[in-house]
DNA sequence: TCCAATCTTGGAACGGCATTCCAGATGTGT
DNA sequence: ACACATCTGGAATGCCGTTCCAAGATTGGA
């Protein structure tokens, strides 16, 4: 149930790492809903009660691997100003989400239910803490650090959902042309607005907004 | 496979309708995790076949569920000023997700998919359409009205989580206490930030800051 | 070096679930 | 009253997470 002291073993032992770092390139590679322990157990050439040795269950798992991704993501070095370590962190954890798009659906599951996980914790901490580098009041702190937190998440799942949605070998412009047309095509009594700015996301540069929405949160932080 | 002309039927004869509300009513009631065909035959009495000929499959049945609660949660009346509408529909999301903790989940997992639904893109123009009421450049418009949709579902699911947590019946003052003091209690070390701010959190009105974030993103939207 | 105790493994077995299949009931148009 | 499409219910299927357990390692002590 517990890892014990550690020994010498043979050469392809089994471990929680190994375990953790097998189910995130399978989650990589053939995506999350196909990451099963009968997968798992041929690609470590094991048997399930062995995995369940290292690892309570498969939720747990999805935590761990959620952690790993995340926590490598977070490490970060001091860019400058709080407003590029901002820009720092959020981009780095765009970036996580785009490269591992199943990040989207477990942080957000995550964040549905407790404060049972520590991935959470670890990116409020770290949103939070530059953000206390502005000088903005005790009083807006919490508030400030939720609203980007949420921004971030939010918004690189958006993001990762259209690259899923594409796939890894499309053309992202003809994509957005139709996602355009779409909106275009929509009922004018039902979706004024979306129909109003679908010619604006016709040729936009992901980051840049992703972005520009961080910086319009933080002009509302100073104030 | 799909619906055809309505005629007479019995009175307790099967439909679309009738279906998705048994399912709401078995999420509010039993939870996400144990809304099954099972119970869901059981309560409509009758068999998984009959379901399935009016719903593709259970997906579909939480997507058709979520969607008649959004729906009627965004059926709001004029409030006067744009950020008065604003606020309107933020909290009458927050509200629905409060009263139906599944949807957090549900409308997460919904954004970490395709535009595939129409929740989405119904809530995002209900925001956006208000946005574009307050006067801000052509330009910002996308950027800001994803910002406040996914700060307001961010959020408001956050606050789902934490109610969830707590139970039906369960002191809040006393569950914010205890989540104070853990937050106190993380390594100084790793969690400065969370630390500083477990006070704050202690005394806190869940609409009031919700509505605090929603302003912060307004007064950044505005310059 | 060998033994007993403990840790670790692999795979068979289990129960629950969504989904499919199909024989028949129920209603409709003629 | 007859053929036909619509609709129903429950049995059967197959997958999946999880549990169980007999046997294979590994270790520390005699």
């Amino acid at each position: 149930m517990t890892r014990v002291t550690p020994r010498t073993r043979r050469s392809e032992a089994l471990s929680r790492e190994r375990i953790v770092e097998a189910a995130i390139e399978l989650l990589d590679t053939v995506g999350e809903d196909r990451l099963t322990f009968k997968v798992l157990t041929e690609r470590l050439a094991t048997g399930a009660g062995a995995i369940y040795w290292h690892v309570a269950n498969k939720g747990e798992l999805l935590d761990a691997a959620t952690e790993a991704v995340i926590a490598a993501a977070l490490t970060i070095e001091p860019a400058g100003s709080p407003r590029a370590d901002i820009h720092a962190v959020a981009l780095a954890l765009f970036e996580a989400i785009d490269e591992h798009p199943w990040l989207a659906t477990q942080l957000a599951l995550q964040l549905s239910r407790s404060p049972s996980g520590t991935v959470t914790p670890r990116i409020f901490e770290s949103i939070g803490r530059r953000v206390s580098a502005l000088d903005v009041p005790e009083s807006t702190l919490f508030t400030a650090s939720s609203a980007l937190m949420h921004y971030i998440l939010g918004a690189a799942g958006q993001n990762a959902a259209n690259a899923r949605f594409l796939g890894p070998d499309g053309d992202r412009a003809e994509f957005l042309a139709a996602a355009s047309k779409a909106w275009e095509a929509l009922d004018p009594e039902e979706y004024p607005f979306t129909r109003a700015i679908a010619a604006q996301m016709r040729d936009h540069d992901d980051r840049e907004q992703f972005l520009a929405g961080i910086d319009l949160i933080l002009t509302g932080i100073r104030s």
